[in-house]
DNA sequence: GACGACTATGTCGGATCGGACATATACTCC
DNA sequence: GGAGTATATGTCCGATCCGACATAGTCGTC
């Protein structure tokens, strides 16, 4: 979010935050949720960079196009062996999985 | 395993390989279970570098020994959200547990 | 504004996971 | 070799996850 948008928004009486403010995660908590949106945001990234949609993908890995949304939507009910499992199934490498935890990507 | 043992184990009729020939397990597969080995290895090392037993550990994360022992093993009932839930639980970093993965073993 | 293609959300039954307990094994010290 | 401490293994059952289906929303194109 840019900063006027922010600045409009808390004029209007919001207040703008994150997850682990609003929820009031535990750092751990926080650290595992943005872990888990970084992995579901590469998932998207990988499908889209090949051209696929939601359907052809999940059919690939033997799902379904429900679930992959909840996947690239990090949803609660998507583990994060699910997210790695697909990333793997999808040609991603262990080397690609661990950057984008690590943060770099 | 060194080249010695692997040579006499192979005399006396054995054949070395890994999980991935002993299973049948696809590359894919093969890649989850040694980011997971490479997790509980992980696991190992931040217990016993701080010097605690797998019980107090297992208190402090609010687990049990057993499971803990589990987590240690890579036993085929803990998944990976567990492997990296615990290790932000005991302190380690984003970072480190994407390093961890990314490591080629 | 209707249609088609794509994505998002709600729900369900069966499958898997996780804490707990019991018990087994391994090691040390006396 | 018995007691104490640490780790490993087997099992149970409540909790969570996952594929599937249904359906709702979104975005073009005509």
């Amino acid at each position: 979010m840019d900063q006027n948008r922010k600045d409009r928004l808390e004029g209007a009486g919001w207040h703008v935050g994150n997850a682990e403010d609003f929820l009031e995660l535990t750092p751990e908590e926080a650290a595992f949720v943005e872990l888990k949106l970084a992995l579901a945001r590469f998932l998207r990234d990988v499908r889209v960079q090949q051209g696929w949609t939601q359907a052809q993908t999940a059919k690939r890995l033997g799902s379904s196009q429900s679930r992959f949304a909840k996947m690239e939507a990090a949803d609660a009910s998507v583990s994060v062996d699910l997210l790695v499992k697909s990333l793997l199934g999808l040609g991603a490498t262990r080397e690609q999985v661990g950057q984008v935890i690590a943060r770099a990507a």
